[in-house]
DNA sequence: GTATAATTGTGTCATAACGACACAATCAAA
DNA sequence: TTTGATTGTGTCGTTATGACACAATTATAC
């Protein structure tokens, strides 16, 4: 029995289609202008900034049911995926927030629908190319856009704290994880890949011991070009070696930042 | 409505009490013998070893019913409990083992059974004070014992990745978390703490390298007392200094092992 | 054209951390 | 009292780190 097309007909009989007590949340997370971007979803009627987010398939895999999310608010397939913490509080279910926007898109539920239930959410984050992204609001949001994190406001329930949580792991795992491959472009100079430790860090680095550093590493392969068009010294453009960067990965890149 | 003593009548009604499609695995890790051991319980009449388990109440926090599953099975409270993992593969119950040891015990149920459904389960770890733990078998097992980490055989469906994965989340975790202050008893001495260590990385460490960093952490308070016993030079014992110790830990201690 | 301002590439130096190693002290058992 | 194993502590050469300075390069302004 496939899944309806219209979001609407899933939602009414969600206990059909999909697993229950459990969601998933993604924090999408993107790199641009020397700053580090999260992707959020405006619902509709209520103004209020929201996570993307879903459900699990009866018979999906929990990893394959965030891939599905991301694809669908991005357009982009085989996307570096993390789950990274399960939010299980009892009361972090909001239904009224859920219950006042369905009523104004014209879904009415009943007081005992799947969606009014207790919901543990599973907690992704992904990393994206910035510039291969499209971002594709759902039929219950407004707005699908990406926002600095350090201008995020106030979001739906509890989704501050998994986006923290978030960031708090990328963090940890900065010397363990593709982090710096999966939010760059191909090329990238190291500038760029300075300022997204720094932002990642939440700390300055100092600009020749960090470059220092990274050559040390042996994970950068400097191409012959530079990039032009800044009114000042064209930088380099770098690109990963991944040979050697999923060897040092294991490992973890040593150190402390 | 208060939850049924008798598990018989807890797993029998188990929708009447339990959040749908949601378990949770306990990883409990101890420390002795200068071996890391995990508590493993061997299920009635198939003599398969498994990780101790549960599921959460339908109010009850997911951090809750892991302490109330480690409250049952070693009789301790106010633990070291940290969620590392969500296991969601569609395929990873087995419930013919359920079925296999419930019947034998005298426990039938319908192939509908909210038993058989599908389940995810979150993977807490542990880390608990050897000396203060009296392991408890469950209603459902003959044995509940400790076994050291690295003789541990095949455990029931997916628990061996669940345990591993908990290990290397330990060994990540081992510059964030008090694993040491957790695992050991609140006296212990240097060759101890190394051995600790050298477990969790599964890895030689030069011992007097070892202590010369160890000590310039300025975690540790060196005690007045020695071990006595052994037939060798008495160690000192060391107590962590709590308020350095987790202002250190917040940094990371950092340098790799 | 040429000067300008900002940014990037690279080097130095003193200090701290690290890995490899040796030797003396101490304990229980023989 | 001797013995064997283990622990406490120090040394030394090498490497990594943090704090800096200066030259090279680029688009823009003049």
């Amino acid at each position: 029995m496939p899944v309806p097309h219209q979001l609407s007909a899933i939602i009414k009989e969600g206990e059909k289609w999909f697993l229950p007590s459990v969601s998933l949340d993604c924090v999408i997370l993107g790199f641009h202008d020397n700053q580090v971007k999260v992707l959020v979803l405006k619902l509709k009627h209520s103004n209020v900034w929201a996570l993307p987010g879903g459900f699990v398939l009866k018979e999906e895999d929990t990893e394959t049911a965030a891939a599905r999310v991301l694809r669908e608010r991005t357009g982009l397939q085989n996307i570096f995926l993390q789950q990274f913490h399960v939010f299980g509080a009892p009361n972090r279910s909001d239904s009224n927030i859920h219950r006042k926007s369905l009523l104004q898109t014209g879904i009415e539920l009943n007081n005992d629908s799947w969606l009014f239930q207790r919901f543990i959410s599973i907690g992704y984050y992904a990393l994206v190319d910035f510039a291969h992204v499209t971002p594709f609001p759902d039929e219950n949001s407004t707005e699908c856009v990406w926002k600095d994190i350090h201008e995020i406001g106030s979001l739906m329930m509890d989704h501050n704290e998994i986006l923290n949580k978030a960031l708090e792991t990328v963090r940890l795992q900065l010397n363990h994880q593709p982090i710096g491959y999966n939010l760059l472009p191909q090329k990238f100079t190291m500038p760029e890949l300075q300022k997204l430790y720094e932002t990642i860090l939440d700390k300055a680095l100092d600009r020749r011991n960090f470059h220092r550093k990274m050559t040390a590493f042996g994970i950068l392969k400097r191409l012959k070009e530079t990039r032009k068009g800044g009114a000042h010294r064209a930088p380099f453009l770098y690109s990963f070696d991944m040979r050697k960067y999923q060897k040092a990965l294991k490992q973890g890149l040593n150190g402390g930042w």
